[in-house]
RNA sequence: UGCCUGGUGGUGUAAUGGUAGCACAGCAGAUUCUGACUCUGCUUGUCUAGGUUCGAGUCCUAGCCGGGCAGCCA
């Protein structure tokens, strides 16, 4: 039995908000054939732990309706876009509903865009998507992709066709500079363009023309014609594409026309059938134009629609793309994956269970309020998860020799120690007890403070899973410098043998001297010392100091056949995992997934 | 001085005109071969002012405070 496997696949309670009693209502009504949401992320950076809220979301509002969710790349600026990006957002997906709501993601046969066809006598695009139910077959086999918005440009420039015909779209030669003057202030009205009023014709020629590549970039613009007097000044004659000769990493070099988010998203979310599209929201002043835009087309299907939440905020971390760009290109943090980033990928390479992260995202609700969640409550969780799963080891991460003067050296006592208490039927292993161990040097105070339960000079503390031992004496250097701790061992106190129930204070954690390996651990903290990074005028200048400690540490020999998805407790300290990426079988790297809660030191 | 939107303990969230509840945090105690886990108890809340109603966190009016919106980013 792996620790990983005891694992809860589900976040727990079933969750209930305003949108998912929006949804009931719908499916109540039968307004749809099947629910199917989109989670759709810009591959221009990496997914971070408020990109899990809205995969919670998006699948979560999926699974629970037997409908589909489908992961798009919404790909429409290929300046700022990568493969690299696709690659790892996939990777990130995947694995964050493995075994929750994988049977719901959404996938289409590798290639495969947009084909004409005919719906209540009306032109369309149809997209087979794969039935989920045979995904797994596909897979393996490598037939099947998710979504890319830069899939549907041949439609989309279509639909840029029609809006034009039908007066509701106009080809502008403004520079980007006058389209600002143009466009006004929220509290002030903009002015139209002077090319507002261009005939459809001369509209679909410079249109046609601009696809064909004949003007520089940022030369002319397609726009929409709606209202520049509008309160809402994405209303004001938004634009619709814009022109980069500039080659695609999905779609190649097709095209040197590119369509800006309002005008792909809501006509990508129509042609896979999206129902519900549930944003951030920032985009609910957007909402007027998602409408506007499918409204004006007088499509054959039902139309998706848009619902808005608030996005997570965690305490002492940050959740933009931009500014953990910017950690990773200042070398703050070793990359996108590095333990302390708050991305999918830091937080996985963290130890962090994919489970406990859905539980987190889950437990904070939705609601459309402002909110900034307590560090501890993600911490809660984890500390959870990982209590319930990971199995107990013994490490010690700054070691302070102790000889036990009755054992003789050479003599190996084997100990029963328990892999995880919190089991059913919990199983054990052997660890070595030997003449020579280490204790972690916070366990010994030669002046100890008040209520100090550990070992100090004459005083007692049980070995846990071995025996109670009596410091006997002090061994220091020439500088006064502590060398090794004289101890006796009262072997009438180890587990099973007639004392062992004599009760002492303190309980330590401790490793064999001799039957131990030595591992590079990585003691990480949160990475900024205040709660609203985000808030600063300079967040570099708020990055914990101490996010990183490195220690050498001394770890029972069990530990030397750790992988990196497995969780342990190195006992009294925290949860730790291998690291995926650094850890070698002659130089094994943990980190530290999270302390132990400590009531004593804080 | 424009438009959109939101305000419930320290934090997050529930109560859909009828006992303000839950979780986390905090405090106190019990237990403990992890100062962990577990268990027990406690503290703390409806932004303000009017109104409707037998009854308002919920409905109405006014105000106060917060967030978002003026990329050829998403």
């Amino acid at each position: 039995m792996s620790a990983e496997n005891t694992s809860p696949a589900t976040p727990t309670p079933a969750p209930s908000d305003f949108i998912r009693d929006l949804v009931a209502q719908h499916v109540a009504e039968q307004r749809y054939a099947k629910i199917v949401t989109r989670f759709p992320p810009e591959p221009n950076g990496y997914l971070h732990i408020g990109h899990a809220k809205s995969i919670c979301l998006n699948f979560g509002i999926a699974r629970e309706n037997s409908g589909q969710c489908n992961l798009r790349f919404d790909d429409t600026n290929p300046v700022k876009e990568d493969v690299e990006y696709v690659d790892s957002i996939t990777t990130d997906v995947k694995w964050l509903i493995d075994g929750w709501a994988d049977h719901c993601l959404g996938f289409k046969a590798k290639g495969a865009t947009p084909a004409p066809q005919t719906v209540n006598g009306k032109p369309d695009f149809h997209l087979p998507a794969v039935d989920p139910a045979q995904i797994k077959s596909h897979l393996s086999g490598d037939k099947v992709e998710p979504f890319f918005a830069s899939d549907y440009f041949a439609p989309l420039y279509d639909y840029a066709l029609e809006l034009i015909k039908r007066g509701k779209a106009y080809v502008c030669d403004l520079t980007p500079k006058e389209t600002d003057e143009y466009r006004g202030a929220p509290d002030k009205p903009g002015r139209n363009s002077p090319y507002r009023d261009r005939s459809i014709e001369e509209n679909l020629d410079l249109f046609k023309r601009m696809r064909a590549g004949e003007f520089p970039d940022g030369a002319r613009t397609l726009r929409a014609k709606i209202d520049m007097a509008s309160p809402n000044v994405w209303l004001r004659d938004p634009l619709l594409y814009r022109i980069r000769h500039v080659a695609h990493h999905h779609a190649g070099s097709g095209w040197c026309i590119y369509p800006l988010y309002d005008y792909a998203h809501c006509l990508s979310d129509y042609l896979e059938g999206i129902t519900h599209s549930v944003c951030t929201l920032e985009f609910e002043v957007h909402r007027p134009l998602y409408d506007w835009i499918l409204e004006s087309l007088d499509l054959p299907r039902p139309l998706p629609h848009q619902y808005e939440f608030a996005k997570l905020n965690l305490a002492y971390t940050l959740v933009s793309k931009r500014k953990l760009l910017t950690l990773v290109n200042e070398k703050v943090v070793t990359g996108w994956d590095d333990p302390r980033m708050p991305t999918i990928s830091g937080l996985r390479r963290r130890g962090i269970p994919a489970p406990a992260l859905l539980e987190f995202v889950a437990s904070v609700g939705v609601t459309k309020a402002d909110s900034v969640t307590e560090a501890a409550v993600f911490e809660n969780i984890v500390r959870n998860h990982l209590n319930a799963t990971a199995f107990r080891r013994l490490a010690v991460l700054k070691p302070i020799k102790i000889v036990l003067t009755n054992i003789p050296a050479g003599e190996v006592i084997l100990c029963d120690a328990t892999n995880n208490p919190q089991d059913e039927t919990p199983t054990t292993r052997k660890v070595s007890l030997t003449r020579e161990v280490f204790i972690e040097s916070d366990d010994f105070a030669e002046v100890p403070p008040p209520k100090y339960f550990r070992l100090k000079p004459g005083g007692e503390v049980r070995l846990k899973y071995a025996c109670i031992i009596k410091l006997d004496e002090i061994v220091k250097d020439a500088s006064g410098a502590i060398t090794e701790l004289r101890c006796t061992a009262d072997l009438t106190t180890r587990t099973g043998q007639p004392n062992s129930d004599r009760k002492v204070k303190g309980t330590i954690h401790w490793v064999s001297a001799v039957r131990c390996v030595d591992a590079e651990v990585r003691l990480y903290d949160r990475l900024f010392t205040v709660p609203e990074p985000a808030a600063e005028e300079d967040f570099l200048k708020v990055v914990n100091p101490k996010s990183l400690e490195v220690v050498t540490a001394k770890l029972e020999v069990a530990l030397g056949t750790a992988t990196p998805n497995e969780h342990f407790q190195f006992e009294r300290l925290g949860y730790f995992t291998l690291d995926s990426k650094d850890s070698r079988p002659d130089h094994l790297v943990f980190n530290r997934t999270i302390t132990l809660r400590d009531t004593w030191a804080k």
